[in-house]
DNA sequence: ATGAAAACCTAGTGGGTACTAGGTTTTCAT
DNA sequence: ATGAAAACCTAGTACCCACTAGGTTTTCAT
């Protein structure tokens, strides 16, 4: 991002500029755990930067030392969410039914984390206004997400695993629109719903396979 | 909700009370029409009474003269809509295949309300906290939608027209999943879903229909 | 140890929020 | 026509919002 020479960075050696201190990557951290608590909760909009100060013992003046706006920490939480992500996955490049289990898995673990599950439930819904911060981080993340499964889907549909009459790409629509209605249901009542049970219930119903 | 005697209500003669007068419902029609559209837009938390009072050309003041509270409004948005729905409906008691293609015929029709998919969509999310007032809306809502869905998987079931190894209330929540989940992607892109497509997509695999 | 920057604070700015008190204008049954 | 209530307004309450200016405290390389 920034291009500040290597030479400054490393060896402050003369120069100005100084790193920041020994605990302010756990503040970042403490902040972020903190928004991403309180953006689940209340939702981009309507959560507030005091909350978030409060849930670290920070004031808002002091959060806003470590990110420079509301949007931007917002931004942070995002891009924090992703690499996490990734990093579950591991070096994930799951191909077909390998991806399409790992789906079902990933909806498990979804289970036990209703904090990032609603994070992305109130802001997806919330970021349909084209106005919205996040809006086009979303419209990149579905991008992904569409791209990554229906390439599972057509593969899976190579190997003659698709019931017959199913296009990957329409199984690969309906099964995101799928996971992400689920949730929906999921908060508002999480006894109403086994979120891998029914992914596992399309999948078989979409696939000759065994999940 | 209130008690007053009759004779109140139908003739005031002699009696204090006065009814509303000729404009009032037409005011209030319009207050909710303008309200909707900022639910819609930016949810209720965030969505202000401003927006909706300068909508409709009124004061806060003026505005809450008619509903005495910013919950109060949200309520009578959501019970109108409501009613407008089962209107839409007809006298329908649909059932079996009718009311699964009448799923369909909603879809389509939704296409046509983005404002009020987005109501929904934006609403339903937010309402997933408990502490939210239309979280028991909503919680009433899909217990009546689920019911309603799978009475009529059921009876498909009973007329040998599932797919083998389809279970009716499976069925169920992943046909309100999709919808749901399908409204929020559409929302975000309406060129990226085709929802009725999909709609149809997903019945066709799970019974032995067309549509 | 010291001094310069990072971390953090107090105290604001200008704005928005839902809602209320109390007065003015409009309607309309008598 | 008139007067009482409905409809609506102005002006305010008390509070929350994101964000800033400028000062104090803490860290830490020198």
């Amino acid at each position: 991002m920034t291009d500040t020479p290597a030479a400054l960075v490393e060896a402050p050696r003369r120069g100005r500029p100084r790193g920041s201190y020994a605990k302010t990557e756990a503040r970042r951290q403490e902040i972020l755990t903190a928004a991403f608590q309180v953006f689940a909760a209340s939702g981009y909009r309507a959560g507030s930067l005091k909350d978030v100060a409060d849930k670290v013992g920070l004031t808002q003046a002091g959060l806003l030392h470590h990110f420079p706006s509301k949007e931007a920490l917002l931004e942070a939480v995002l891009t924090l969410r992703d690499e996490e992500s990734v990093d579950r996955l591991g070096t994930a490049d799951a191909k077909g039914m390998d991806l399409l289990r790992g789906m079902v898995e990933l909806t498990r673990y979804n289970t036990t984390i209703p904090g990032l599950v609603s994070l992305y439930c109130v802001l997806s819904a919330e970021a349909t206004d084209p106005e919205h911060p996040a809006h086009q981080y979303f419209l990149r993340r579905y991008t992904w997400v569409r791209d990554t499964i229906s390439g599972a889907f057509a593969e899976v549909g190579r190997q003659g695993r698709l019931r017959p009459g199913v296009a990957p790409l329409a199984a690969t629509r309906q099964l995101i629109a799928l996971m992400d209605g689920l949730q929906v249901q999921w908060l508002l009542d999480n006894t109403s719903v086994d979120m891998p049970a029914e992914v596992v219930g399309f999948l078989e119903v979409v696939t000759t396979e065994k999940f």
